[in-house]
DNA sequence: TAGGCCATCTGGTCCT
DNA sequence: AGGACCAGATGGCCTA
């Protein structure tokens, strides 16, 4: 544990000021004295840099990562439906959302088909899908353990074959929020 | 002020 | 060997 403070006393703490003095120091050139190189014989200074060096590319590295990452992010964001106060999503909520919208969406399209299906042009076959923005119903449990890798969100949903409410299709008012997006993300 | 979210650093592990 | 990925730690910022 006490490793991380240790070396980030010893090295992170100049890595922004760095400016690979060592190498400089040896002169352009680098040419000193006439010792011998016995094969990877390093100073303790040179190795000192080389590791600096070596983290800081890392670091670099990872810091280039985790802005990918977050640029992928905002494009899921991008086409996820926007929240009424046009807040943004945090990470996590947009994980969530994008797994009940995907969800929901999936939902619609067997309804649509077993509507279909079952209508052949008939009578109310012309209704349009409800548009199951709501996957995950306010009364419904969200399991957050993770144990959603199933093919359907570990939640309970009010079965679409019979909807309970008539909100349930469309998006709820901004009033009547309990936590709008509490109730589409699934964290309360 | 506590808690949540985030960015960054860091060391370890796995892969190419 | 070097890069990608991951998880833990830490500090800053913001909000209730």
């Amino acid at each position: 544990m006490d490793s991380v403070y240790s070396d980030i006393d010893s090295n992170s703490c100049d890595f922004f000021t760095h400016t690979d003095d060592e190498e400089s120091r040896r002169g352009p050139g680098g040419q000193q004295k006439k010792t011998r190189r016995r094969g990877r014989a390093r100073s303790e200074a040179t190795v000192q840099v080389v590791r600096k060096n070596r983290r800081m590319k890392a670091n670099d590295r990872e810091r280039n990562r985790m802005h990918n990452l977050n640029d992928a992010l905002d494009a899921l964001r991008g086409v996820l439906p926007a929240f009424p106060d046009e807040t943004k999503l945090t990470k996590i909520e947009t994980l969530r959302f994008a797994h009940n919208y995907i969800w929901a969406l999936s939902e619609t399209i067997r309804i649509a088909d077993l509507q279909a299906g079952k209508g052949g042009g008939g009578g109310g076959g012309d209704a349009p899908p409800p548009l199951l923005l709501s996957a995950p119903s306010p009364g419904s449990s969200w399991s957050s353990s993770g144990s959603s890798s199933s093919s359907s969100p570990a939640y309970s949903v009010s079965s679409p074959g019979s909807p309970g409410a008539p909100e349930d299709y469309s998006y709820p008012q901004q009033d009547a929020l309990f936590g709008y997006r509490s109730f589409v993300t699934g964290i309360y």
